[in-house]
DNA sequence: CGGTTCCTTGAGAGAACTCAACGTCGGTGG
DNA sequence: CCACCGACGTTGAGTTCTCTCAAGGAACCG
């Protein structure tokens, strides 16, 4: 249902080597610790308009592990207004929020060509009780998320938001040229910004000379000056090498 | 440090019958799983002014479990400003957000006389191995911790924000008439509302006939105007027992 | 080409903030 | 006992940041 084999619908499926590092499955650099997560998750591919990978309201399955792309977590209140409760990029595990309640407290699609590592709870869990690294795993992950959140949660400006979401996507998506993979809608709408607020800020970041702006290839610049704006946030304490953790 | 036994520094300690019901240490309504949480937990009363719990940026040597009273989580920007990133009422699990980084978020003080479990990390890293449901329960606390963050990070109306925090705090706190343990100024802070709009508004309640306001004391009238208003947050989807989750 | 989605730019409106002052309460000490 | 102090709550007036509304341009796709 709603993952129909189109043709489009396939990513590179023969990715040996995970390119994710802090994938559920993963120790870290190396393939040194195995958690067991890799012997009972399949993969598979989600576009952008080809469904949900759960909805708002189901009980919980499976939880996925971003293998490639960018998806995003939203809820639809009584108005019709969608309010995205966070993106997910490779390493980051989807369904995390859900387990408290045992039921999907969002709806997850993807807003970028992705790929994503499915593992049902009821293979999970047994799991867990043999793999207590697995759960060491799952605790930190979502830790992360929680921390995410309260950073982001504070009432901080229009600047200050940006500036933080742009040094936090180019931390996560590696060097170069930020490459955003979704629309300046959906960032506004996850800073808490009209569209109009965040292209207009974007302009402003570019007339100062602290980013080039190409519309979705964004350069940056003055790290420092965005740094310097971004600070109050605390997104990014320091360059913790989060592989390590345990 | 900072927790000398001052005179007025004693609560119950003397608590055999654990009142918390969601502890780290218990399954829920009865005693019927252990989790082994309560082997090494040492308790220790927390009085407001006394010191922090931990600092920010403080390597996490121990996670703690509320049993009585109430705790704010805050940092202090580069400009000297508050944030407060939560509070943990009887039955929060304090110090989950800093497993992820090992490094805490935040610093915890008490902002009414509280009483906490400590859990040494060293002892409780071994007991998670061998106890997996201890490692569920963390989870499920992480999971519901980041799900009212996520709640709450949306960009709602002063009105919405406090008749949704108003409702969360008469839920965790009991029926009857609702005491606040936090001032005015920490509950717009948390809210990202300025100590006026809080008061304003809550005038405005009282206009309407939706809440009997004593200082601290507030009798909830009208519920279910106040759950129209809150509705958009989302934050009390159903009233599940999350006893009962695992 | 039409249609759609996304981005851009401008002008006006509104919700909440800031600043400033005052009242109240509970301690503390002369 | 009363004066003083600090923390907290209350109330008013002006300001500001961001949103809303409106419209147009650019890119993409069937």
């Amino acid at each position: 249902m709603a993952f129909d084999a189109t043709p489009q619908n396939r990513i590179s499926n023969e990715c040996l080597v995970c390119p994710v590092n802090q994938c559920l499955g993963r120790s870290g650099g190396g393939c040194s610790t195995r958690t067991g997560f890799e012997t009972l998750a399949s993969r598979r591919a989600v576009m952008p308009g080809s469904g949900a990978l759960y909805h708002v309201g189901d009980s919980l399955r499976s939880l996925y592990s971003v293998r490639a792309g960018c998806l995003k977590a939203y809820t639809v209140d009584a108005e019709g207004n969608e309010r995205i409760r966070g993106f997910y990029l490779p390493g980051d595990a989807i369904g995390l929020d859900a387990i408290g309640e045992g039921r999907c407290m969002s709806t997850v699609v993807a807003v970028a060509p992705s790929q994503v590592c499915v593992a049902p709870l009821d293979e999970l869990k047994p799991l867990m009780l043999r793999q207590p690294l697995l759960a060491t795993r799952m605790i930190e992950q979502t830790s992360r998320e929680l921390a995410l959140a309260l950073s982001l949660s504070g009432d901080f400006t229009a600047d200050q938001r940006l500036a933080a979401f742009l040094l936090y996507m180019r931390q996560r998506l590696g060097g170069g040229a930020l490459r955003l993979p979704m629309s300046q809608r959906d960032i506004g709408n996850y800073l808490r910004l009209a569209t109009e607020t965040v292209c207009r800020t974007l302009k402003s970041f570019g007339r100062k000379n602290w980013i080039a702006p190409g519309e979705r290839l964004i350069r940056i610049i003055d790290e420092y000056a965005l740094q310097r704006l971004a600070a109050p946030v605390g997104l990014l304490h320091d360059h913790t090498d989060w592989a390590q953790a345990a």
